[in-house]
Parts: structure tokens; C-alpha cells; sequence
DNA sequence: GGATCAACCTGAGTTCAGTTCAATTCAGGT
DNA sequence: ACCTGAATTGAACTGAACTCAGGTTGATCC
């Protein structure tokens, strides 16, 4: 089993999280290149080097908030398929667990997804480098995830036979595209998103 | 119509091509944080202030990619589905146009995509701002291309009705989502993917 | 209650990539 | 030969990320 990064335990007075927070917020809204390292920390009290106290750098929390929302959605879709046994019904209950999402964990979805492509080249500091590792891991299972699902099912012959793991990547290529444009102020609700892309998933997988 | 951005004429001994070359292989392998702006005048043979002679800024050539690339997509599309009729066929079609593209174009589509999130919000420079605005319509017009042909298909009584902007913008999410892991030099040859894909919207739009 | 120690924090200063600017070269037209 | 504007450059500037050397806080132990 993959060795989950020690995540470092709160001190009572640690500021940990809330500069996760308010840098989640920070990102999200206005996009990591475009928002200052400074204003994270005036957000949350503090002056701009106390935050390298807590990460090596704006980009090690960056690769940290990616890991975590990682983390939470390969939770999510565990939890939501594991004890279903027909495939069509786990594959219906995995979009809908992707969509079931605060408004806060949204924004972690479009941060996220807006730095894939930091994933793929290595780092030079240890701590980010070590953060990169375990969110490509997690990456990789999350996708491992979706193409066990399509292997089963197709396996128990409720899919048609294809490619599951290319067919895998679409499904959840399909399904991440939404956090580019979705915005919870936005005139699309989430629900109608979600039953949207759960057909058509289906259509796409089972037909 | 749209006015497209006077695109400058080339003198002569214009860099400018070079440079956005150029600029497109460091950001499509590198990134385009990664790469120094240096680099890209390196490459081009020519000293840094050079570059700001044809582009005011870093983000501004890239800006200047996006939009481009933007506009071939959009081109290429209506080529492809201009005159066929069987919505299904043109749906085929327009697929099969959006992964016909050399590996140069492979990494302006990965340029694009990745920061397709540098469209949202105004810029500060003009020039900049106006190829920014420009890109976000082009945005709009492609996905408009979609849409429009799903609208055609489902009045045409080809596919179930549907919300054919929601949809529609799932398929193109499902298209472009191929452009964040594919690599020439990778085990999958775009011709299996665009196949794989094609299946699906079809699947997908017209079941 | 005072010593101790680690966690936590800060102001001043460094670095470095992107950018500006004034000055210069170069090529084509008259 | 001269002029004009495009193309180029070296030197200097900017600002945001980051470093450093030390200061503060508070929990714990005697």
C-alpha cells in the first residue's frame, strides 16, 4: 500500500489550515499565478514569511491542496461505489459522489484541474518534490478506480468490450471538464450537471 | 462578423513566426511558467528585449498562441462539417477533424487548455486584453459550433432531445480532455484515441 | 514562579525573471 | 549619400518570491 504523507499534526496554535483555506479561496478565485503570496497571508493574520514556517513555497501548498482534494475524491468514490455489484448502479453512483461537492471543494476541483500539468515534471525541493510523487499516485489510482469499474462490468458482460483503460480516461475526462467552467453563482446548478453527465456516461460506457 | 485581430504583416526579417515556434515548443514541453522568456529568445537567436519588439509581454505571446490555435479549431471544424448533412455523419466528422493535427499543433492544443483559465479575467495591458477578448470569443463560436450541431441533429429528430448546451460542452470537455495526457511519443496512437472517442460522442449524443 | 525549549513569527535584505528605456544598427526607398 | 522605420541591444529597474538572523509566545517541567 502507498505510504500516505504524515500529515504534520496541529499544533493548538498552528495556522496550518487556515492558510490552506484562505489560499484555496485565493486560488481559486483569482488563480494561482495571478494571486499574491503576501495577500494569502494578510488573509489569514499573519506576515508573508510566517507562512514558509508552515510550506516551502507557494507552489508546495499549491501541490499540497491538490494532494488533499486527490486524497478526498479517491475517499469519495470508494466510499460511494464499494458494495454496489451491479455496474451500471456503481457507475451511476461514482458521477454522482464526483458531483456531490461543496462549494469550497469546487474550488479545489478547478485548482486542481487548472495544474495538472505541474504533475508531470520533477521538483527541485524535497518537500514539494514529495507532494508531486504521492498526487501523481493518487492520481493513477483514481484512474485505476474508474478502469476496474469498466473492466468489471464489462467483465460481467454489462458493458460492451472496449479499451477500459482509454475509455476510462474519457469518462473521467468527461466528468473533471465541468470544474473549468462551473461556478456555483453561475445559472447551472450542479444537480443538473450531474444528472446530465450521469447518463451520459452511461450512454457511453453501457450502450 | 467578428473582426479578427489585424494579424501584424511580416516584414522581411520579422521574428515573429520564429518566435511564436519557438515559443510553442518551450511551453508545450517545459511549461509555460517553467520556461524562461530567455529561452524562447535563445532559441530564436535574438537577445531578450528583442522578444518585446514583437510581443509586450510573456503572457501576451502566449495569448497570442491561444488565440491562433483557437482559431485553426474553429476553422478546421466548419471545413469538416460544411455539407454533410446526416447529423451523425457530421458529428463523425467534426471528431475526427479535432484530432487531425500534426504534433506542433498536439502542443498548442496542450498550451491552450492548460491555461484556458487566463480567458476568465481582463488583463491589464491592451494589447494583451485584446487577444484575450478575442480568444474568448473564438471560445464561444466553437462551442457554439457544437451546440448547434447537436440543436440540428435533435430537431432533425437524429438525436433524443437533450440539453444540447450542457451536452454539448460535454463533448467538446470529452474531446479536449485528451490533450492534458496524450503525447506523440506515447504508447497510444491519436488515431486509436480519435476512433475510441468518436464511438463514444457518438453513443453519447445520439442513443 | 522561573527555566527551558520548540513552535511560531517578524523586519530587513537578497534574488531573479520579467520588463523598460535610451541608444544603436540595419535594410530598403529616394 | 541620406532618411526612415523596423529591429536590436546593454544597462538599469521592478516586484514578488524567498532567506536570514534573530525575537516572541506558550506549554511543560522542576
Amino acid at each position: 500500500m502507498a505510504t500516505r504523507i504524515v500529515e504534520p499534526e496541529a499544533g493548538p496554535r498552528s495556522k496550518r489550515a487556515a492558510i490552506l483555506a484562505a489560499a484555496v479561496d485565493c486560488f481559486g478565485e483569482t488563480g494561482f499565478e495571478a494571486t499574491k503570496w503576501s495577500t494569502v497571508a494578510e488573509r489569514v493574520g499573519i506576515g508573508q514569511t510566517a507562512l514558509y514556517h508552515y510550506f516551502e513555497s507557494k507552489t508546495h501548498c499549491l501541490l499540497t491542496i491538490m494532494r488533499l482534494e486527490l486524497q478526498r475524491s479517491h475517499d469519495k468514490f470508494t466510499e460511494a461505489t464499494e458494495g454496489v455489484e451491479e455496474p451500471t448502479e456503481a457507475l451511476r453512483a461514482a458521477v454522482r459522489a464526483a458531483y456531490d461537492v461543496s462549494d469550497h471543494e469546487v474550488l479545489q476541483m478547478r485548482i486542481l484541474h487548472n495544474h495538472m500539468d505541474l504533475l508531470s515534471g520533477t521538483r527541485k525541493s524535497k518537500r514539494e518534490e514529495a507532494e508531486r510523487v504521492e498526487a501523481r499516485k493518487l492520481v493513477q489510482l483514481v484512474e485505476r478506480n474508474w478502469t476496474n469499474l469498466l473492466v468489471k462490468g464489462m467483465s460481467m458482460g454489462a458493458f460492451p468490450l472496449r479499451d477500459a483503460q482509454l475509455l476510462g480516461s474519457g469518462v473521467l475526462g468527461l466528468i473533471v471538464s465541468v470544474w473549468r467552467w462551473y461556478r456555483p453563482s453561475g445559472p447551472t446548478p450542479l444537480s443538473e450537471v450531474s444528472e446530465l453527465i450521469e447518463g451520459a456516461c452511461v450512454r457511453m460506457v453501457a450502450t
